[in-house]
DNA sequence: GGATATTGTTCACGGCTGTTACAAAATCTC
DNA sequence: GAGATTTTGTAACAGCCGTGAACAATATCC
């Protein structure tokens, strides 16, 4: 029987197949490259011929290339596609006192990175940014730029792409969308880590996009992105993700959020260095990397405070997967650099008491990387506001 | 610029167009029947031309027919479209003790009902539901079934379709699903309360399934139905959504999923019993029926009771709101006959120190007839697995 | 050198929507 | 009451698109 669904609410056109199946030919052609034509039927379904007419499209507007020719043990050669190289993206990765500028090709590659120093100052530091990269545009005159990626610690507000919440970074960056792209003169889109590390795993990674995923960011604070349903999980003005403020001991320290006893407080880098505060009583309190160094060398109060931190990351994952059930669960931090001391505490914390599977745990195998490649996802990507319209 | 999604993965022929268009017309004529042709196209934005074409299928195949003629001040009068009226579903509302067994139009309009009162013992439970199934089918020979849509308060197995975990059933109910349907010769489609609340709102309630939609179902436990970017949000094998489960207090009483403290001790009915209990010491604990009219006629010690009830329901929901961030959280449950009196408690701890929009908060409007009306999305929506496969 | 296998293109066909024209049916104007 | 006007619903045709079969191109094997 035929059965009704609620999903779409657009018309379709004679042309929509086009789109649909453009769609799936190029993201094939994206995460398989190189790949021939008879290639692409034989893992989309398509015909043959039907793939030749897409593909001339995809050529003609500049998304894909004829690359080399293939060898086979008997036939006609194939010609492999690829993507365009010659087309590119701006990376961003925000941090409180410098800035990660890149540029990546549409397959997600990095091409070229540099490490900029961010003064104080909201004017100076967005021009060293806007500096950074134009020379970095200018180091690649072969590139042709389709526009830049920013991922950033703090909230941006779906409908006017302005950061509205971000307590970590210095230095106000109200409208940085709208000064980068008058600055630049191309289009600039932004969000936030743990989003932009969920679209990176789902474009890039081992998942598919078919099964949910949550990604759990965790450095000052926690932040937390859902992909569900085949999108990202935004919310009501893109505020959804906050387990980092679900308050887990009505009794805890108060969090930045007016709240006591938030998730954040227990199980971020900021907790960890609070509880080797507690345990060590050091002279002056150390950084988180630091913190992370000195439980390598054996700091008995360094191993328990990293300990009571995961321990903590653990109950609060088990609040995530009693929630949303996902499939996987990505960690993202500086944390991920001792996962194979920490990794298993979390694990176990969740683990507790489940009544139902557990979902897979796993670190993001380079929290960097996955930072600059979600600027692809989120330039290329479905636009949120129209998915949510 | 062209963008590209990651969201559907199914290649599309020439026929696409048409299903999707269908879709969309039949959702139209679902919700705003009586409806004409012309109409449609103004809504749908499609031509008039294909709006014939589309009708013509859906009459053909039996799912609209030509109802009344209409009349507009000037031109021909319309001939407005309608739902086929024959065609209905069977929609059973589950309870521990009694089932209500009725009888649906493909638009959600309840045609008949009857309350089964269930004997314990898997056979005979089945066996009396089945009974009254076929009286109602045999008192309505004019109507043809599609489907049995069942709403029952326990998580179903996705992939087997057979209940896992109902610990307030007091029969055993496994295989309810193929019984059914071998008894029936009807297919059946069953979930919980709290998902099947969630489609009702979506199908049938003034949402319109663009935004998100939490449905918190407060018995016995508490469980919830999260609508999200267009579809269920069902979870590993239909795990999500067991937001009852979330530890809010480590030192909480034991709860039967094995974890202390979790929301659903604080919060459900059960909860508010336990805390009548303790203020007011009756001989006899009431049930929460009595309760709430204990309440109502004065009694001090339910007011407090059902006060505290909905002071954590709130806690809870603030949870769940900065989880998800739904446009909506609405409310199923006992509690809402009394939700002048505690929804703004319930409201007021939610909004508390929350630092985003605060999502609207509603009792369902009928919760009976939401349940029952379920039964349509669940036989006439989208399959789950073909949603996630 | 011919048989065989494989790739990629060409072309006729049918399904679909959009556009335009037109018939049908109602009211308004004179 | 007859023609103008307005609105609905249908018909005819064009153009887009995927399918499937045939075909050309290109490689290896015997």
């Amino acid at each position: 029987m035929q059965r009704f669904s609620l999903r779409r609410t657009a018309t379709a056109s004679n042309k929509t197949p086009r789109t649909i199946n453009r769609n799936l030919v190029f993201n094939l052609i994206r995460t398989r490259q190189p790949i021939s034509r008879a290639d692409l039927a034989r893992a989309s379904g398509l015909q043959r011929s039907t793939i030749s007419l897409i593909a001339e499209d995809l050529i003609q507007d500049g998304w894909v290339v004829e690359g080399s020719i293939g060898k086979l043990p008997r036939g006609r050669s194939p010609t492999f596609l690829e993507i365009n190289r010659r087309r590119a993206i701006i990376a961003l990765d925000i941090h409180p006192a410098q800035t990660m500028v890149a540029v990546t090709d549409l397959a997600g590659k990095i091409i070229a990175q540099q490490m900029v120093v961010v003064p104080e100052g909201a004017t100076k530091a967005l021009n060293a940014i806007v500096t950074a990269i134009a020379r970095i545009r200018s180091a690649h005159p072969d590139l042709s730029f389709d526009g830049i990626g920013i991922c950033l610690p703090g909230r941006v507000d779906l409908h006017l792409q302005q950061l509205i919440f971000a307590p970590n970074l210095h230095w106000p960056v109200l409208s940085l969308k709208a000064r980068m792209e008058a600055a630049t003169g191309l289009r600039v889109e932004m969000d936030n880590v743990a989003n932009a590390c969920a679209l990176s795993e789902v474009w890039f990674g081992s998942t598919d996009g078919r099964h949910d995923l949550v990604v759990v960011a965790v450095s000052e604070g926690i932040g937390t992105g859902i992909f569900a349903n085949g999108q990202l999980l935004r919310g009501e003005n893109g505020m959804a993700g906050e387990f980092g403020h679900i308050q887990i001991m009505p009794t805890g320290p108060l969090c930045a959020c007016g709240n006591r006893g938030c998730w954040e407080t227990f199980a971020s880098n900021r907790a960890a260095l609070s509880y080797y505060k507690e345990l060590a009583a050091p002279a002056k309190l150390p950084t988180f990397d630091l913190l992370l160094q000195y439980a390598q060398s054996g700091d008995k109060a360094a191993i328990q405070a990293l300990t009571r931190m995961a321990e903590y990351l653990g109950r609060g994952i088990r609040m995530i997967s009693a929630a949303l059930a996902p499939r996987e669960i990505v960690i993202v931090g500086d944390i991920t650099t001792v996962w194979k001391r920490y990794g298993p505490v979390v694990e176990a914390e969740m683990a507790k008491n489940a009544f139902t599977r557990v979902p897979r745990l796993r670190p993001a195998y380079d929290g960097t990387a996955a930072r600059l490649r979600s600027a692809v996802a989120l330039v290329l990507g479905e636009d949120p506001l129209d998915a949510e319209q």
